[in-house]
DNA sequence: CCGATTTTGTTCTCACGTTCACAAGCTCCT
DNA sequence: AGGAGCTTGTGAACGTGAGAACAAAATCGG
């Protein structure tokens, strides 16, 4: 491990457990093409074909793994079951979190459908919807529950994850709720900016943005040269979707 | 604009119009807080204003459109009008982009019934589905369509995105088809590394892989010291899903 | 037991991204 | 008209991340 004594404020220097966020993002990866090794029956696999697997590049899969410990053998490579228990330990899905989904529409159906997450360290504990229609609705095994409940069921089964699948304009709302109510993690779908306090994590996933993202490049392929250059403000599509301006500070 | 001229290699140095990638993944973070403020009905936003909105440091957001062009007036700020178009110009968004789903199971249908889409930019023309079962049905103003129809669709709307989502296991071979067909820019959804030529353009959206991310974060959060220290391989949680190492080599 | 071969873990360097800090430029008030 | 007060645009410092390269450690064959 990498040692931080005579060298001054120096190199990046890891304090002590610190993981670069980089690799955090990517471990998941790796540890899903370990799985697929191992459901192939690979028992033993080099970084280079574990980053054949994962698509990216072998130097930077050993320096990531290397941030967990020596966990490979060199002239050998790394044992698939160890490197992939010892992958999940460190991400932490050895164990179970409970999860909350609130906004049961389209999208909140599809992932209380969804099998991927059980069997993936995660549990989902409660569909939650403010609508008193839907809220009784059976979907699998779960029912839905009215959003009223969100603070009697954190407390009851711990949860630490929230998903939020609601609109945009009432998101910051559930959001406060969800703070209050303990759970520290949100993983949010609303096309907003949400703020949080310290301590709480939040992620989101934005399909208009990665299809925005998607966009520019493909402009950059066909255009080139074919663009007009800087043209006055002609009618434009309408690019509307918020409500108004949301609740308040960003990080 | 950046000069290059006296400066050898020297700085960053944008290779005329090159914008960066952390840049461009932020554009469309600013055109929906420009949107918002515009909804609002305010005309002006300073840099400040309008990094609050979209969740940035505001020096950041400064230099982020600087790459655009000056469009911006010192001591007042940034006309939220014009400066959106200008924003949705760069990205792209002021055309409308063709969009087929392919995989039209709890996903898809979400996707397809999302109202988001159209108003920024993109048409979906088609929603295409191997299963005989659905192919017919109506979704919206929709009707799922066979998947063998894909090579016309793509050269009849000029289709240049496919999204995918479908399960892991043919989303290898629904990509090849894909670009085969003419399709350049790829969204997927299903949890494998997809492998695509050059010039094709994939982005990934993963919903696994942000819980875990938030699940490593919340495991330091309570934790901290309370954890057992590289136990030996214990029974370990079932983190199968991948039928089988997919296709070639990534990138 | 020793050397050839393989593959890891790590160091070094370069590129990229973020943030600070401030001069340049605009508006408005006197 | 001239100066005070803001706010942009950007140069420079800093931090993080990516990739090339190689020494250290393990296996295997003779
Ligand atoms: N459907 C998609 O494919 C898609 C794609 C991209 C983004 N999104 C975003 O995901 C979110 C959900 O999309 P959707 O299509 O499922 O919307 P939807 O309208 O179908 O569902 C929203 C659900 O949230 C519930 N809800 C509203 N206010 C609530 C509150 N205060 N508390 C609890 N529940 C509340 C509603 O009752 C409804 O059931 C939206 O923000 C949307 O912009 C959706
Ligand atoms: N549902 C979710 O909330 C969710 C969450 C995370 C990830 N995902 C991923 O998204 C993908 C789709 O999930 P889902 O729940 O909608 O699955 P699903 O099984 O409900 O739907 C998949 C659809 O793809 C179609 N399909 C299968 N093979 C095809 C082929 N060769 N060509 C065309 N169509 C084909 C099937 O007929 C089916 O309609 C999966 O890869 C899943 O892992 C889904």
């Amino acid at each position: 491990m990498t040692r931080a004594s005579s060298r001054r404020p120096g190199p990046p220097t890891r304090t002590e457990r610190g993981i670069p966020e980089a690799t955090v993002a990517r471990l998941p990866v790796y540890l899903r093409a370990l799985t697929a090794l191992s459901d192939s029956g690979i028992a033993t696999a080099s970084s280079e074909d574990l980053a054949t697997a994962a698509g990216v590049n072998s130097a930077k899969l050993r320096k990531d793994l290397s941030y967990l410990g020596s966990y490979g053998t060199r002239g050998v490579g790394y044992d698939v079951e160890y490197l992939r228990y010892q992958i999940a330990r460190e991400i932490g899905v050895t164990q179970d979190w409970a999860v909350v989904i609130v906004g049961i529409g389209n999208l909140g159906h599809a992932l209380a459908n969804y099998s991927g997450f059980g069997t993936r360290g995660f549990r989902i504990v409660a569909l939650l919807d403010a609508d008193p229609n839907l809220v009784g609705e059976r979907i699998g095994d779960m029912e839905v529950r009215d959003f009223a409940e969100l603070e009697a069921i954190v407390k009851a089964d711990r949860v630490s994850i929230g998903v939020i699948t609601t609109p945009a304009g009432p998101a910051q709302e559930v959001c406060d709720r969800l703070v209050a109510a303990g759970v520290t993690s949100i993983l949010n779908f609303a096309p907003v900016v949400l703020s949080v306090p310290d301590g709480v994590d939040i992620r989101k996933v934005d399909l208009s943005i990665e299809l925005q993202i998607l966009a520019y490049h493909e402009q950059r392929k066909s255009g080139e040269a074919a663009l007009p250059q800087v043209p006055e403000l002609p009618a434009m599509n309408g690019l509307t979707d918020l409500p108004s301006v949301g609740g308040g500070v960003g990080a």
